[in-house]
DNA sequence: TCAGTTGTTTATAT
DNA sequence: AATATAAACAACTG
């Protein structure tokens, strides 16, 4: 169920598992997962390398290794599974390691795996991202949405505008924020920039260092978010729903004023 | 049976 | 040139 909060322990749960693991071979049941590699070329890459620290960028995790770095996105279901083979319905690639086994599972199959040889591929592959948003400073995030346009929630969740963001944190940034999720970016004063910049700091941040997900807070939207009857946590008025970017928002329409 | 799902890409329209 | 929208991808759940 990825966004950056789940990537980010994707990432840890590698580094603490996989790395300076020698991978003795990579087995694929699901070659449609692969997405710019057959299961043997992947094989052959990876077989023999040892997989070094993971680096993570918005929702991409990068795996490197002594060889090749293989690139992972997760989709809107995709996972990762140590060993227990009993749970292996959606397994689509295994890791098999000189001790251990790592078993990337992805239900729906959005996302994949891409096989890049160097940095300058890997970043073509993923393509064009704005800077990752737990590390974002309110000058980094003046300039990356400097001459956006358009609704608020989109433009968060604009991958090559701020990489990490999803449906799940952009409601409760904006909910956090009191900002109208189809404000229109252009319209909002400095002062409402600043505070979505500061609630996307904390939401980020207290997802990534206390959680491994978006978490269902007391007191948060999230907790509350698509319950039928839901009811804002602040002031009680009943939260509503359309669709922004082609997603499923939910908002207070009393803290949250339309535009 | 049908709507809905934490993500992205593509085509088309504005 | 950007932005907006819908559909597609695919597989499940309620």
């Amino acid at each position: 169920m990825p966004e950056l909060p789940d990537v980010e322990a994707y990432r840890r749960f590698l580094s603490e598992h996989a790395a300076g693991r020698r991978i003795d071979r990579v087995v694929v049941t699901d070659a449609g997962i692969l997405r710019n590699a057959s299961a043997r070329t992947l094989d052959r890459a990876l077989r023999g390398h040892r997989f070094g620290e993971p680096g993570r960028h918005g929702k991409w995790l990068i795996a490197v290794t002594t060889g090749p770095q293989v690139l992972l996105h997760f989709g809107m279901t995709g996972e990762f599974g140590w060993g227990d083979a009993a749970n292996g319905r959606h397994d689509r690639v295994i890791f098999e390691l000189d001790r251990g086994e790592l078993r990337y599972r992805n239900m729906r199959k959005l996302g994949g795996l891409w096989l890049a040889h160097d940095d300058r591929e890997a970043a073509d592959l993923m393509g064009p991202l704005g800077p990752d948003a737990l590390a974002l400073d309110r000058r980094g995030f003046r300039t990356a949405l400097a001459g956006r346009r358009g609704r608020i929630k989109a433009v968060l969740m604009n991958q090559a505008v701020i990489a990490g963001i999803g449906n799940l944190l952009a409601d409760e940034i904006l909910w956090q924020g009191r900002v109208h999720p189809a404000r229109r970016l252009e319209s909002l004063a400095p002062e409402e920039l600043d505070r979505v910049h500061a609630k996307l700091r904390h939401v980020v941040r207290t997802a990534v260092e206390r959680f491994d997900y978006v978490p269902r807070l007391r007191g948060w939207l999230s907790h509350v978010r698509a319950q039928p009857g839901a009811r804002c946590p602040r002031c009680r008025t009943p939260l509503e729903r359309t669709v922004i970017g082609g997603r499923t928002t939910w908002y207070c329409p009393s803290c949250q004023p339309a535009p």
